[in-house]
DNA sequence: AATTGGTTCTGGACCGTTACGGTCAGGCAA
DNA sequence: TTGCCTGACCGTAACGGTCCAGAACCAATT
């Protein structure tokens, strides 16, 4: 008998002359029926080709999807590709292995603003890593009566979160260059806003910055070296729209042209300092002796490279959100997670050179 | 009014006095009622705290849950560290993106064998990446009514298919080594089945791995050199369960002590042979004039290092398979996508040194 | 004989939505 | 007037399960 339409639980009941729900519970409850009536039902299910319970009807009636929905927005190389994030991947992905969860990976279309993959998604709860503050999609997410964690980004009512303390963490290590004796600095970010900038970006920008990460770590900069009187406005900041080693180098380049005084490159991230470094070394520019060049986040590559940079703990976070997201017992608060960071002293970062060795330097 | 269940469709359109169609369609088919009455829906609905249509129901009602089941069974931290997955991962993901589908990553407990998450995934299709073919997910993954594309995987009756040539790619490979002079040669290879052997891996096993990828490189091995004449029977295979750097090294190492005279080391993936480069330089053989070592992959560090081995599109492959399962047009057959690989002249392959050479070498 | 307790199985009520095939009113041409 | 068409909306029937409160049965106790 060559059945059209696949068999259901009600369709193998019918055949058995046994109630739905003892099907169901053949399955699902194996103590509720005798064992030799439960080895007819999957004798009889395998027969009539039954694969066993639809997932979203289950779904449906249980109100569980068994998965957590991911919100990254970025371009999705980009999650591939950036080490932190793919850390912060790492994590998560653990913490719904340990509990059985799916992870769900939301689509986003970046032309146009495709919030419906966000209502679309079955899941349980959905992490928000690192989107712009203005993001449609988050604003679609936190409209969803579903818990939701959001991590690197700035606190929103009501909602759990993880995060490391980067103006703090930036406000360290720019102490640790002015200890050094660095007063002429320059600074290279990623991006700020949705929109394209591949260039410097003034004050104004920076302080309307729509990514949270970048938005404090430029404020912890600017408190560090205003305590001693270098004025931030002076302080020349480079934008870059992309992550990558290229656009650090070339924002390297570009506040070099312009200010060939500056005795340190402070950067946002490592991919963006390793790139600087890499224009250093074209420019025949020895770090640390000629420049410094500082980055953040802590990669295996930086690591290799001797960077001097601000460690952070990317699976912690992953693995962090995660709990915070599965282990959601009716939560009472909102509750945050703050991660410990750590100044890592590499060998990009000496005392500047002072002007008159530069002058008369070997 | 505070409500204690959250609004659906249906209180939606009681509170407004109008069918749950109508309401269904202001949000699915605006065309289908008048803007005005529309505008009223979409209002109630903010009012109300109606976050719109519930995913699962739809999921049910429409069959399509807009997402993509990817199954890993590996460890996933070894998802993503390799980078030949990564790359897979990525692909996959972009292709994903592209329609508009979620990409859902199946949990696997390594431990148990939990195949009920298999069940639980409320998805329109599974991508099967590089599993053994014993493993009883994938069987899990088979006996679901959906389509399903298996990667790195052996051919399976009915399921769509995309991959490479490992055997021609590696013998094409070994024909290289060959043609440079070696005939000594000896094989660091991944796992070759789900239980842990961190030793040689006799003919037997290695005919009877359930990693058909692997399997098929050493076919391709052996085949070539069978060819002109050396035995593979003589031919010592170092297996790694772990897929390491380090576990590359340790490999070399016991293949190195075991024969001394093996002129190269095959390795059938470029992260153990940048450990078997690491183990070489340890013990003061150059590369490749004491010891031909290759790889296989084509990653982006094997690049770096110089590594000679078989670059394969990773990146591709993965793009393949979300092409295969999104755009499953009712495909009369079962379909197969080879994509081609290519052979990189490195720097790690070098005729070997005569008997003469060694012995009275510098 | 009546009560108790346990196991095994049942029937019906949901879960929240969309598909499908209508109905109904009004406009317009013949 | 009649007939036809179109736009706007509606009612019902799924979609495929799980939950819950009991029923039926049997053995053991009172």
């Amino acid at each position: 008998m060559h059945m059209r339409r696949p068999a259901t639980l009600a369709s193998l009941a019918a055949e058995l002359g046994v109630s739905r729900t003892t099907v169901s519970n053949a399955y699902n409850r194996p103590d509720q029926l005798s064992p030799e009536l439960r080895r007819r039902v999957l004798e009889t299910a395998r027969r009539l080709g039954y694969p066993g319970p639809d997932p979203v009807a289950r779904s449906l009636r249980t109100r569980k999807a068994g998965a957590v929905g991911l919100l990254l927005t970025e371009n999705l190389s980009y999650a591939f590709r950036d080490p932190a994030a793919l850390g912060f991947l790492e994590g998560l992905a653990l913490a719904c292995e340990g509990a059985g969860q799916g992870l769900h990976l939301v689509p986003v279309n970046p032309e146009r603003e495709d919030v419906a993959a966000v209502h679309r998604a079955g899941v349980d709860g959905f992490v928000v890593y690192s989107v712009p503050d203005d993001d449609p999609h988050l604003a679609a997410v936190l409209s969803r009566p579903v818990p939701t964690v959001v991590c690197d980004q700035p606190r929103v009512e009501g909602v759990d979160r993880v995060g490391i303390d980067d103006r703090a963490a930036m406000h360290e290590l720019a102490e640790r260059l002015i200890a050094l004796g660095h007063r002429r600095v320059g600074v290279v970010c990623m991006r700020l806003a949705r929109d394209r900038n591949d260039s410097f970006a003034g004050l104004e920008r920076q302080q309307s910055a729509h990514f949270h990460v970048q938005r404090a770590r430029l404020a912890g900069l600017a408190d560090a070296f205003g305590t001693v009187g270098v004025a931030w406005t002076d302080v020349p900041v480079a934008e870059r729209f992309d992550h990558s080693s290229a656009c650090g180098a070339a924002a390297a380049a570009q506040l070099l042209d312009t200010d060939p005084e500056l005795t340190a490159l402070i950067c946002t991230s490592d991919i963006l300092a390793l790139g600087a470094l890499t224009e250093a070394r074209r420019r025949g520019l020895r770090v640390p002796q000629d420049l410094t060049i500082t980055g953040f986040d802590g990669i295996p590559e930086a690591e290799r490279a001797g960077l001097t940079t601000v460690r952070q703990p990317v699976l912690e976070k992953g693995k962090a959100a995660g709990k915070l997201l599965l282990g959601a017992v009716d939560h009472g608060r909102p509750r945050q997670i703050v991660l410990q960071t750590e100044l890592v002293t590499g060998s990009t970062a000496a005392p500047p050179r002072s002007a008159e060795e530069r002058w008369f330097g070997p």
